[in-house]
RNA sequence: GUGGCUGUAGCUCAGUCGGUUAGAGUAGUGGUUUGUGGUGCCAUUGGUCGCCGGUUCGAAUCCGGUCAGCCACCCCA
């Protein structure tokens, strides 16, 4: 027999699951609705061209690549072959490959679609994306973002909904421990250009980004393989402090950071933003780097504390991302939570509300099938109330029919058999509390109405 | 892509020093005198011990390889 199982970094959900997965999606959902944003879908994969180079390196080597159909090897040169030739191989072989994220997919959408869209466009998108990174816990290779973006503004007003967003969705989600951390771009040149590191400001960003979980101490060496000089090492722990997020801690970079245009930009940003927002667990993290090349603005994370499942959540400016569509001038900004994480903390604490599962309300029992009618009759007068019910679909014994109802927490089973045929009556059993009694139909549902 | 750990019933796991027909719990199915569930009791289905090879009289057990899963790194939601 062939091999059951799922692709790794893939799973399964079953009704419980997926209705706790549609709790967060309706949070950040109705949050995003609540401010504006309307609601596209792409399809899962793209050219091929649309997704590479927009990801860095790294990035570029997680894209999924879809098989051309036919006889694609035939059109490869054997050249490439032999030479075992893998970038010039996979160009002939994939045109196509699943999208890695929502954000790259959107900017094409909106240069395509730019004459039928009104700018600044709001919009929100909530699909699985691909990567092909090796799993692990938090971590998968079909997941669901969801993402919300203004573009068309270089207005600061995006950011701070940005964080109200964050704010009252991880209120509603019950994670009131969350973290925002904010960074710009403009305060990281301005601390490159301070160290001298301004030729190799990616790297000296990546290293940045891993003094959240690397001691300074091992990251030392690589820091000053980079250039750093050693007088400046106390310097960079002294970045690493995080910082509330509110105008009086802004004015203290200015003691840090040395004066410069970028420094000014940043903090007169930042400064516009913080007086917007309420500080409510925002902090100013300058280690806060981001992989994602096209940021070049604000940054953001959102995560909770006392967790190894990562960041839950990942935005921030970006000016030039739809330039390599061949529009220019469209600054941008978002956000994505990533609602498998969300779901990860929320299992880890316990923090699901109950009765997310919309079970069946009401079975109605078969004693045998010449009750049909009368059946029939009543589960559309109860489903008439918006009440969910379901008929058992055969005529078992009693017994499997009623522990068919306890399997699916059911927790109402009505009964139509001889004797309640004579009183025109039909028997209600809670099956909570065990308790039965025969009724009409009026009092039946109010007994119903009244408990559920 | 690099490293570590783990593969036995649908699920969770025992299985001694290499020794007969590989076990338990749970889930499933049937029953417990047929119009009443949850807890009980009885019976019963279900396994090429991940796969391939080697050592051995004999392998779930030891060795090599391979595949898969998990965890960590890189990177990220």
């Amino acid at each position: 027999m062939m091999a059951v199982g799922n692709p790794k970094g893939t799973r399964d959900f079953n009704p419980t699951q997926l209705a706790k997965r549609e709790y967060i999606q309706r949070c950040i959902e109705s949050t995003y609705k609540k401010y504006g944003f309307l609601k596209i879908e792409t399809p899962a994969f793209e050219h091929l061209d649309t997704l590479t180079g927009k990801y860095g390196n790294e990035g570029d080597k997680l894209l999924f690549k879809i098989l051309n159909s036919g006889d694609f090897l035939s059109k490869v040169p054997p050249i490439d072959l032999i030479e075992k030739n893998s970038a010039q191989v996979i160009k002939q072989l994939s045109k196509k490959g699943l999208r890695y994220d929502l954000t790259v997919p959107f900017a094409r959408f909106v240069v395509q679609h730019q004459n039928d869209i009104v700018f600044p466009f709001k919009r929100y998108q909530i699909q699985n994306v691909y990567r092909a990174d090796r799993p692990q816990k938090g971590r998968y290779q079909e997941f669901l973002q969801c993402d919300a973006d203004v573009i068309g503004t270089a207005s600061l007003l995006p950011e701070i909904e940005f964080i109200k967003i964050y704010q009252s969705t991880f209120e509603a989600l019950k994670l009131d421990d969350f973290q925002v951390f904010i960074n710009h771009r403009k305060l990281l040149e301005a601390m490159a250009l301070q160290v001298g590191l301004s030729e190799n400001f990616t790297a000296f960003t990546v290293l940045l980004d891993k003094l959240d979980k690397v001691p300074l101490e091992k990251l030392q060496a690589d820091f000053l393989k980079l250039g750093l000089k050693k007088q400046d090492i106390s310097l960079i722990q002294s970045w690493m402090r995080p910082i509330p997020f509110n105008l009086e801690e802004i004015k203290k970079l200015n003691n840090t950071i040395h004066e410069s245009n970028k420094l000014s930009e940043a903090i007169e940003e930042l400064n516009f933003i913080a007086s917007n927002v309420n500080s409510k667990n925002a902090h100013i993290n300058l280690s806060l780097a981001r992989g994602l090349d096209y940021y070049t603005g604000c940054i953001f994370e959102a995560k909770v504390p006392q967790s190894n499942i990562g960041s839950l959540s990942g935005g921030g400016r970006y000016d030039k991302l739809t330039d390599g569509f061949g529009l220019k001038n469209m600054s941008g900004a978002g956000i994505s939570f990533g609602l498998d994480r969300i779901a990860d903390v929320l299992e880890e604490r316990n923090l699901w509300p109950k009765n997310l599962l919309e079970t069946t309300q009401v079975l109605i029992t078969q004693i045998d099938s010449s009750s049909l009618q009368d059946i029939f009759a009543i589960a559309a007068e109860l489903r008439k109330k918006n009440i969910r019910t379901e008929v058992y679909p055969e005529a078992k014994k009693l017994k499997k029919q009623l522990e068919y109802a306890n399997k699916q927490n059911i927790p109402f089973v009505i009964t139509i058999g001889e004797e309640e045929k004579a009183l025109g009556k039909f028997s209600l059993k809670d099956m909570i509390s065990g308790r039965q009694e025969i009724l009409s139909f009026e009092a039946l549902i109010n007994q119903i109405q009244k408990s559920i």
